[in-house]
DNA sequence: TGCGAGTTTGCTGTCAATGCATTAACCTCT
DNA sequence: AGAGGTTAATGCATTGACAGCAAACTCGCA
């Protein structure tokens, strides 16, 4: 639970303003997307749902794609936590499995109106895959960058993104076979964390003893 | 060198033409693209290079992005085939490693005038990453689907999933290091096809010594 | 030779995204 | 409080990717 020193007491006027537009966008967006699909959706409406100019929305995302992912750096800065305050006796693997339990507790506070939206619009428009995967990939080389820095000895650059790679290559595999078709049937999210945790945690085996050595 | 049993013996004029002008495009693409980058490069251009109308590029190919990828089911039918001939002796991890492989020595994909190209760009622009990861990510769905039901005893989806995606994440992590680096030096695909052996190697040698070689 | 399926193109329209210029809304300092 | 600077909001015009439509064309084959 690191708190950041940033000074932010009272946000002036101007900036909570924002926020607020901010925010109604985001919520719009959602709704109109969940209601009629994200291609069927115009920045235009979905700008005038949140009662601003087209114009002013590329002042807020810089593409329609953006906005679904508002917060698209969460994940990689509790990873980046996670990773900072190991325990010296940890190992590599052992790290980055701490961290996956971390990402998946930050996510589950943190439930932008976004999310689930964003789940089921992954499997049905190529945009939207392409976007997320691409942000998967900044964590990705943000993870092995970290990593790196917390292991120089054992791990170089390369065997570092390799295995950030495989890190994440392994979860977003196991959650894209979970979730299949028709989205998470609800009820099932600690089922899911688990079977997620296990098939990780099988598919990264063998580099806990490389890692080591 | 698997020869295909297709019956293909003579191709009618119309298709030898279509075939030429297919390939004309992505001769003219990838030129295009490597002089003044990818968007710089309008699709206009692009069909007037190949002398078409640039109506008639979207009759080739679904999308400009489309043209950078002329083949990515060459991959898929590769790795399909290392898997499918495998000796019964093979456990699911000796099977990926060698699918792996053959997908690092598949001609067809990396010969390509567009495999060095694609690789410099994609570092640089968005939307070719964004279209690299999603054809990644269906091999990648190609690769966990044969898996599984190669070893429907030992492997259920999510674990072969998670597998799946472990193997190819960690190569594909590795090379986006390696490229990182340096780049790519020139356009000639034997460097493209070292780059990749390099980082199949890096990335998989946890896997080999686990599997004991 | 002539019909029919498959192709090529141009035209028109939609939509995302950007550059530019103008105006309105805050913020700060005195 | 009010001037002056700064940031945000917008409108307008433009570019470029695509899709739909319909006319002109090219091959394949009877």
């Amino acid at each position: 639970m690191a708190r950041h020193e940033t000074a932010a007491p009272e946000p002036s006027l101007r900036e909570r303003k924002r926020a607020r537009t901010r925010r109604a966008l985001i919520e719009a967006a959602a709704e109109l997307f969940e209601r009629q699909g994200y291609e069927e959706t115009t920045v235009a409406e979905i700008a005038a749902a949140a009662e601003i100019g087209t114009r002013t929305f590329f002042g807020y995302f810089a593409s329609k794609e953006d906005i679904l992912f508002p917060d698209s750096d969460a994940r990689a800065r509790a990873t980046i936590a996670a990773i900072a305050d190991r325990d010296p006796a940890e190992g590599p693997v052992d790290v980055l499995l701490r961290a996956l339990d971390a990402i998946a507790e930050s996510d589950a506070d943190m439930v932008s109106p976004m999310a689930g939206v964003r789940m089921r619009l992954f499997h049905t428009v190529p945009a939207v895959r392409g976007k997320a995967l691409q942000v998967q990939l900044a964590a990705q080389r943000e993870i092995a960058r970290e990593l790196q820095v917390a292991f120089p000895d054992e791990l170089d650059r390369v065997t570092a993104a390799a295995l950030a790679g495989g890190l994440t290559g392994a979860v977003s595999g196991a959650l894209d076979a979970l979730i299949g078709e028709d989205g998470i049937d609800g009820a099932d999210a600690d089922n899911v964390r688990t079977r997620v945790r296990q098939a990780t945690e099988a598919a990264l085996r063998p580099w806990r003893q490389a890692a080591g050595q």
